[in-house]
DNA sequence: GCAATTATGAAATCATATTTTCAATCACAG
DNA sequence: CTGTGATTGAAAATATGATTTCATAATTGC
């Protein structure tokens, strides 16, 4: 994080861009100027996933799908000679570690220690990967399996559970239909679950720290037929007669507890639903955005 | 572009290796019956420093203190038709993680998906980790002091951001009170934010796909004297002229974007929210809990 | 010591990626 | 409508990078 005021901004018009910041620090101070094309681009470049260099120039056009004389223009705007000249500040700072590396080397001096918080995104680390050890790959695949070919799909969570019910819920409903979070605003379970099947899958949020309704709801959904997946701590001993367990490393040093595998849990899901219903889930996804966008509520 | 490539590794001479089609996995087998000056390149591979996509055929003869043609010629003695090739392979490797995760997909042909979880959840630690990274240890200091002094905290969240935002204030209100989130259910936030002061904190979401709603919020709680804090992406242009910005890595691979930096970045405020406020923080923090008991909520 | 063989890199050649040009299209003011 | 200026991408021109050639140097076998 930096304070506004550090945000380095290259003076755009006027040809002379003499700007010492990182690669997405003059995309970004450079963005408001670009034609939509260009803006293409650098969208693809601001929240490109894999390390920029390595792509070609006319690669970057298709993926921005835009033609290499956008790219061309777009790389002149930035202030580079050529993109030979970007690709090496890419790979420079892609070497120097994150670009922020970068700008400090050449800002201010060192203010970075190991602090409070690094320490704590290790402990967030760990946790994740003992998680994922933790999983049966095969387990997994008949999670998503179960996900993709289920009529409805029930959620629930409470306490900090709530949160990531809703998330998964929200996210759910993107890529498929008859997904169902419970019990409704002002519902008690039994007016949720009336239209419950045979079937049907249920995913639970129950880490630490149950309410007791969480029980008794894994129950009545084992007895109407519904396949249970719980989301638990790596502690919990009773897994509530589910068909899919997922236990997450929850532990950290300080007074709470880390949630972070069992949201990151929930994303995968809708990844690998997303990547195991293809194009169907594609299109939905994107029809959602668009009726989104329909309704005006993006800027 | 070319189908013709047959990416198998020529066994060569002896025939006796068994070879594992890693790129390094290549370059050690063949190691032995290279000349010297292709060993000096493949000595280069093997220990190379940075990634290896996105240096040139004549880079790395440099590197190497041989020729072109040496590179040329160690290309096809590995098995590639061309430069080109080779490239494309190094660059697979490097973002699919650890050149390891590679030589298995191949090795164990029917285990299909075991990876994808794996795979993902090191791209989601790999956004941690450069989130992490840009973050500026005064700053984040400056905000849970913000946080802990504050007479009031606002925070808010849309789409996505929102049960993050809910996950923040349910956290958050166990640790300090006067903590809202706005807009409440049926609320505007002009009635929201009557009681909204100078000196007060507000915690924005303001991911990928803002919500023009976001930026009138921040505009006007500036206007009120309120701190802006904004949580967003990397690649987001306009920080809404917030006071404290933190960024996070968020793309993945897949078609979704990762929020799960964003989710720790939460939860570690309150973390450290905990540790700077002490015993005061502990009490409440407790005493929350017990009343929940109290109620009989849990099991 | 003297072929025969192999290895080597400078330079020529070839291939491909990048930049530039330019005509078509678009957005918009008059 | 029409004129003006900005934006765009197909394709031509150019630059750059990769491969091959080839004369020479180093090594090996006899």
């Amino acid at each position: 994080m930096k304070k506004e005021a550090e945000v380095l901004v290259a003076d755009e018009i006027g040809g002379e861009v003499t700007t010492d910041a990182s690669l997405i620090g003059r995309v970004r101070a450079l963005y408001e100027a670009m034609a939509p094309a260009e803006r293409r681009v650098a969208d693809l470049i601001l929240y490109f996933p894999g390390e920029l260099h390595g792509y070609s120039a006319s690669e970057l056009a298709g993926l921005a799908k835009t033609s290499n004389a956008a790219v061309s223009r777009f790389v002149r705007r930035l202030g580079f000679g050529n993109f030979e000249e970007m690709r090496l500040l890419a790979r420079q700072e892609s070497e120097n570690g994150s670009p922020v590396a970068l700008m400090r080397q050449q800002g201010q001096a060192a203010s970075a220690q190991p602090h409070d918080l690094a320490r704590h995104v290790e402990t967030v680390t760990n946790n994740l990967q003992k998680t994922v050890a933790g999983i049966d790959s095969l387990a997994w695949t008949a999670l998503i399996e179960a996900a993709a070919t289920a009529p409805r799909v029930w959620i629930n969570g409470f306490r900090h559970g709530f949160h990531l019910a809703g998330y998964l819920k929200w996210s759910l409903a993107h890529v498929r239909g008859n997904v169902f979070l419970i019990p409704g605003p002002g519902e008690t379970f039994g007016e949720s679950l009336v239209d419950a099947h045979p079937g049907d899958l249920a995913v639970l949020f129950a880490m630490r720290r149950r309410v007791p309704a969480t029980t008794r709801l894994a129950k009545t959904l084992r007895e109407i037929g519904v396949r249970v997946a719980i989301v638990t701590d790596s502690g919990m001993t009773d897994t509530l007669g589910a068909e899919f367990v997922l236990r997450c490393q929850s532990r950290t040093r300080g007074a709470t507890d880390d949630h972070a595998s069992a949201f990151v849990l929930a994303h995968a899901l809708i990844e690998g639903l997303i990547q195991h219903l293809g194009p169907d889930a594609r299109k939905r996804f994107t029809a959602v955005d668009s009726r989104h966008d329909a309704m005006g509520e993006f800027g």
